[in-house]
DNA sequence: CCACATTGCTATTGCCAATAGCATTTCTTA
DNA sequence: TAAGAAATGCTATTGGCAATAGCAATGTGG
């Protein structure tokens, strides 16, 4: 059966992502959170008191998107909002949140980890290059 | 702003495929196509009475989810289905449909190559083959 | 002060993946 | 060949996530 689309290095690119999100999107469900749980606790955790528009900006998620997101991590204890002027507010992770990060974190590292080892060694000094050069072109298209 | 997910290979690749296939939609919506409309065409084209289960598995899409899929280009006449057995059902381009995937091609094919161009010239031979060892490594923890 | 931008939000829509279950048809194999 | 197993196409539903339009409250700069 012929497969044109396997030649296609947009396609493939596609379809890695989507794989590799939906593992980690199962091991990440052991412990109760999806990936964009993650990088929003990560983010917060690098940048305390960061503002929900500015995460949104880092993630490239809408104001509007963030909403429901900031929302279930309230809801699960794991971030709390303290009023940075009258309309912003920061994010601050919690005990909780700190807590449970690290096992998230870990959770992340071992996928890293997995990908970086699933390609040939003499690749790899490459992976991060290329990706990077992937994402600022396609970035600099829409933003 | 301290970005820690942006040194992480497996987020980048997201970000990436994630940007990359929103820009390649936005220049399909203009003939009124989505890029999983286009996968598909392609595959019908290089094989004709292709099984919808069959197209399935190539893209990596389960049986309920092609039906809608499939129907849109019925819908658009783009296809047409022709009794294989008593079940299945092969998929074969009309007319139309060649026609207008021909217009997706040119499209499909200068979004690979701008894919292609936006990295350095000494990494792109590398493209491919890492994508593909990281596609393949995901696969095979799913599939 | 006033026009403008920003922040967080509601509400809605669309795309796509996942799951469970069903009727029909085909394959297997005992 | 009859019976069980598998495959095919489908319905219906759910969940995650992005995009859009619009709103009230708040902040900012001329």
């Amino acid at each position: 059966m012929l497969d044109p689309l396997s030649s296609l290095p947009g396609y493939v690119l596609s379809r890695a992502a989507a794989a590799s999100l939906a593992e980690l999107n199962r091991e990440l469900s052991k412990i109760g959170l999806r990936h964009s749980d993650v990088s929003l606790l990560i983010l917060v955790r690098a940048n305390p008191r960061l503002t929900q528009s500015d995460a949104g900006k880092l993630l490239d998620i809408q104001r509007a998107n963030m909403v429901p997101l900031v929302s279930r991590l309230l809801d699960l204890s794991l971030i709390t909002k303290k009023p940075v002027d009258g309309r912003s507010q920061g994010l601050l992770l919690t005990d909780k949140g700190k807590k449970l990060l690290k096992e998230a974190q870990a959770i992340v590292d071992h996928h890293e980890v997995q990908l970086q080892l699933s390609i040939p060694e003499r690749l790899r000094p490459h992976l991060l290059p290329i990706l990077h050069a992937l994402w600022d072109s396609s970035r600099s298209k829409s933003g």
